[in-house]
DNA sequence: GGCGCCACTTGAACATGTTCAAAGACAGGC
DNA sequence: GCCTGTCTTTGAACATGTTCAAGTGGCGCC
């Protein structure tokens, strides 16, 4: 189904004599439309929102037909993977300062995420409404989608430096599959926020403060001994239910994981997290 | 269980004569067409699925009209609160025999959640569909909408009686806190299953069994000395975030909860879980 | 130059959730 | 019986995501 040109940014200007003999060489003249057609939807988006942004309103605004845009978004969701590009960066880039910072797990699980809040921030609106969407197990815009992978991955690694960076020890055995118990940290986080409603979305910001310590001590007590087992037992679910962990029985099951405590679920799709 | 006729109760026949000059007694014409439409519709979801079920299709079997099915339900998703009182009516009394059987809250746990799949396998197609409808924050039908306390509260009161019937030992301080936390537990359980492809929902299955050991196994822990602290600050967390358990700023933010280790997230709007 | 291929573009048509003004049915009062 | 107001019911109209058959135009090849 969607079988986008190159990703979404290639826009960059291109030599205007080169012609698109190949296939693979992008034609100038297609990129432009296409281009032309994304920005223009990811500005009604952050000016209307998703809902409220009709297909023909892109397309008139962008001066095309509505086939057009059809022609190069296989549907309105895809639009949107855009919006997940642009914030992934962004975090990326937002997050580097603090992993350069300060060595405690604390401090720097709590600037990983309140970062993604800032860095999501404007976009508050627009996920609110296009949560359903993405929360949709079928659609590729899912955050456990297989085509998702690329995002989660990356996800995934900026809890990697997260860690690897900090002075708190830990359990070995923990230490592979932490980063992504993080990541599912951090989906639970951005279901949280989607539902938000306070100014500011104050309240998220509140629950990373008081939440980023509580997972700091947690890891740094998976040493003890008492809880051994625990942590056994924990690492063997998460290898098992994991992707990417272990064997994966092709296109087999869901994923997600669970936690020694009691709740579980990752559970926030949307906004690719980055 | 295709296509009962009673479920939703109140289709008992009335007397003919009762009239209805008071508008409080319902009229039991009126009543009748709002239960054929939503038996219905019902039906059809369970035959073809919900999105290729349409309201044209289920106004023409019913015999009504389009307009007439939108007199009674203002949308086609609030037609799916018929499966919501089905599934929790159903899954409690599937529960019974847990509950009053073995105390070992692993075992307890384990059952109450097979016990849910058991009951949902059934509508796992139509759930899966449904799904990006309950996710939405503005939905109704979210499990964390004000509109679902009720079915939130019954459901959490399943745990509770889970709780009250084990012979493990809990940390008194967490004992309030417990059934919510299980509550979050399932709905992490429900995302996943949401989520899963596999024969019969196997792997869901499996996932409980995993897991389950695990959550008892860490609610024993929460006794012990070293992890004091930590007990004590997510117990903070869950008054501070979990609706119902302490002072709620009136539909000020949104809920949701997080665990000591890392993830968190409650996640799985759809079917009131019960 | 002319021809044909093919990427690109168009806008009408379609499917479906939802709304609405008008018509129908029915009870009670006269 | 007839009038009046309310509860039901109707079906056409609307909004919007999506599809599709029919162009359009540029470029290489003869």
């Amino acid at each position: 189904m969607k079988e986008e040109k190159n990703v979404a940014d290639a826009n960059a200007a291109k030599p205007a004599g080169a012609g698109r003999t190949d296939r693979s060489a992008k034609a100038p003249k297609s990129e432009q439309t296409r281009t032309l057609i994304l920005e223009t939807a990811l500005r009604l988006f952050e000016e209307r929102g998703y809902d409220r942004t009709t297909m023909r309103a892109i397309a008139q605004e962008a001066g095309v037909s509505v086939g057009n845009a059809y022609y190069y978004f296989s549907s309105k969701e895809h639009l949107v993977q855009g919006f997940y590009d642009r914030i992934a960066a962004e975090h990326e880039a937002a997050v580097r300062p603090v992993l350069a910072g300060d060595t405690d797990l604390g401090v720097r699980i709590r600037g990983v995420l309140l970062c993604w809040l800032d860095v999501a921030e404007q976009y508050h609106r627009f996920a609110a409404q296009f949560f359903k969407n993405a929360a949709d197990p079928d659609s590729p815009l899912s955050p456990f989608s297989e085509e998702s992978v690329a995002a989660r991955e990356a996800a995934i690694s900026v809890h990697e430096r997260c860690l690897a960076g900090s002075s708190t020890k830990h359990d070995p055995e923990l230490a592979a599959l932490l980063p992504q118990l993080m990541w599912l940290m951090q989906m639970g986080l951005v279901l949280f926020w989607v539902y938000d409603r306070t100014e500011g979305t104050e309240r998220s910001r509140r629950l990373v403060e008081r939440t980023a310590p509580i997972a700091a001590r947690a890891i740094a007590l998976s040493r003890f001994r008492v809880l051994r087992p625990l942590v056994r037992q924990v690492s063997d679910v998460l290898v098992e239910f994991m992707p990417g962990t272990a064997k994966r029985p092709d296109r087999g099951g869901p994923e997600a994981t669970d936690t020694p405590d009691a709740p579980d679920a990752p559970g926030a799709p949307d906004i690719r997290s980055s």
